[in-house]
DNA sequence: CAAGTGATTAGC
DNA sequence: CTAATCACTTGC
């Protein structure tokens, strides 16, 4: 399978993109070299300055919200409560400071691998939320920067998913965010028990 | 259901 | 400098 073009990434309309997003595949190879890849079944919109939810509201831009200011294509991992990880996906051009969080995927090569960094956990809670996921994948800070179209980390095409099989709705966890809190730019797969609870 | 954990940020 | 907050997970 290919690698998402550019092109993907640097579209302004960031909330077609998360949708869009959902059904491709992200590949992160192991310590071997050997594929570890699944499928995204669950994604959110931040769009930037506008959006009260996202770190760059008001156009922020701090150490750590500088990467969201960088061109579409680029990896912004965070680091929250002390102890997780989050991967999200710049997009659009330089200086629109949007992004994709990834919230879940479904495993589909190197299981075994995903399962010995997870412990003890039954196979549905092993990528269904966004700081287990990057636990599952063995990311981590140094990701920060890096590009979707490298080495370390990359998206492909997998399966095309109809608007029927998509379901959207409110974000999680930004109630803070007033009125963007409501706005329906989470989205998911329908049915998928690797899509997170709450 | 609530604790845990530490980077990040805003506010002095 | 200090204190509050946080795009979550797990084990009780």
């Amino acid at each position: 399978m290919k690698k998402l073009s550019t092109q993907f990434y640097l579209r302004e309309d960031t909330v077609t993109i998360a949708r869009d997003m959902i059904g491709k595949l992200i590949v992160v190879p192991d310590e071997n070299g050997k594929r570890v890849s699944a499928m995204i079944v669950e994604t959110e919109a931040y769009l930037g300055e506008i959006d009260k939810a996202a770190h760059s509201f008001g156009g922020r831009r701090t150490n750590r919200t500088e990467i969201m200011y960088a061109k579409g294509g680029s990896v912004y991992i965070f680091f929250v409560y002390g102890m997780y990880y989050q991967l999200n996906a710049v997009v659009g051009p330089v200086d629109h400071p949007h992004a994709i969080l990834i919230r879940a995927v479904e495993p589909i090569e190197g299981i075994e691998t995903i399962r010995e960094r997870r412990g003890k956990m039954s196979d549905k809670n092993l990528t269904s939320g966004p700081g287990k996921l990057c636990i599952a994948f063995g990311i981590d800070k140094t990701f920060n920067g890096e590009n979707f179209r490298g080495k370390r980390i990359w998206i492909e095409d997998h399966k095309e998913i109809s608007d029927a099989d998509i379901e959207s709705g409110r974000r999680i966890g930004i109630d803070y965010a007033e009125e963007y809190a409501e706005k329906p730019w989470r989205f998911w797969l329908k049915g998928n028990v690797y899509v997170s609870k709450r």
